[in-house]
DNA sequence: GTCTATAATTCGATAGAC
DNA sequence: GTCTATCGAATTATAGAC
């Protein structure tokens, strides 16, 4: 007698449909960061779900269309420190910023970060396309900026380019080569004292060496 | 009638052995830095070797046996430059060169980069005790050279963890986001001015954040 | 040492009952 | 929407001839 159209408000089916879907999801994410998409199976994605093989694979209909549906929820989330940098901020500003973030993602979200560095060093198939346009689009807007920093001599001569590889590589660093820097410090991100080591030396580091001089420098 | 030792020099037989297992090694090297371990197939690796796969496991018994073979040759080549730092070496120098050799790394070995770093996403379980044990040692000694700079005033205030996470993080993310970085700037590594200035801008970045000032510095 | 043939699993995906 | 049952392909590894 009932009829749900589809416009109409979350009703308990679907609200519990899309929880559903977001635990299948969740559960690909960590098997696919660090398994991949071949070596992550479907059975074992749908156990740690908690549904059925079969079930899952009536949310998402074949296994290329779960790994891009992770995929696509992470990359808005994981571009928009960079587009948050604005040339109206101060570049000791900017950077700063720029940098906890990054290293609260990699403390935050580091399955996420691990999956994207998979994709990149498989060689990106799915996600070329966005990467030669979007991303190179983005990286060139924010090239700009620095360099009008540099222009008016808020920021020493750098390559734009390699400043911001630099930002990128140090901070998923932490998140990618977790276990390694583990093993090595016995620390993790999660220890608020070594999360503001890092966010204080990497900066010390970047902009140290960036700003411009005063007398005060010794 | 003829016997061969095993300690005889190494004639024809064995040398055709051990030129069919690098070959192998090889083939195997640039399937798992792609796929990795479970998404390789032997048949694939067998294939770009130019062996049957029957006769691949003939000289490597299991595909982990194979890996394993893989990731040893890696390791020590990869932690060369590390050991090289030398107290005796001006904090510029050693450095500097470190910088340059870990690009050089990115550029000529970038298929073992990418395969170490896959190895560290999945949690290490093949190296896991040797970074506790013998990385752990290694970067605990050459911490000790960093603060022995920072004292005698050589070089600023710095962790010495934190210092050794940015360069190898920013070293190598040229090899492991190889295509991003090509996407994005349309160069790679094997660019020699493109290379020069990775090697420049790294150096500069870190070095000027690093060494002391002088009155010389604007 | 190298091959063919095949055993023994595992995996992604579908069919069809309920 | 969810289940059981199962197909068909791919994969690691072994057996045995030569």
């Amino acid at each position: 007698m009932t009829s749900i159209t589809p416009a109409a408000p979350i009703g308990n089916r679907a609200a519990a449909s899309e929880a559903r879907k977001q635990r299948i999801r969740d559960a690909a994410l960590a098997l696919f960061s660090q398994f991949g998409l071949r070596g992550a199976s479907l059975d074992a994605i749908a156990d740690q779900a908690g549904v059925s093989k079969t079930n899952l694979l009536y949310y998402f209909p074949s296994k290329e269309k779960l790994y891009v549906a992770v995929l696509q929820q992470i990359l808005d989330t994981w571009l928009e420190p960079v587009r948050a940098i604005d040339a109206e901020q101060s570049p000791e500003t900017a950077i700063g910023d720029y940098i906890r973030i990054k290293v609260e993602l990699s403390r935050d979200h580091a399955q996420a970060s691990r999956l994207f560095c998979l994709e990149m060093i498989q060689g990106a198939p799915l996600l070329r396309e966005d990467l030669q346009s979007n991303l190179r689009l983005l990286v060139e807007e924010k090239s700009r900026v620095i360099e009008g920093w540099i222009a008016r001599g808020s920021l020493r001569p750098v390559d734009p380019h390699h400043l911001i590889y630099l930002l990128w590589g140090t901070t998923q660093h932490y998140a990618d080569f977790a276990v390694q820097i583990e093993a090595i410090s016995g620390r993790t991100l999660a220890d608020p004292a070594f999360f503001e080591a890092t966010v204080e030396n990497i900066t010390r580091i970047v902009l140290g060496g960036l700003l411009p001089r005063t007398n005060a420098d010794s």
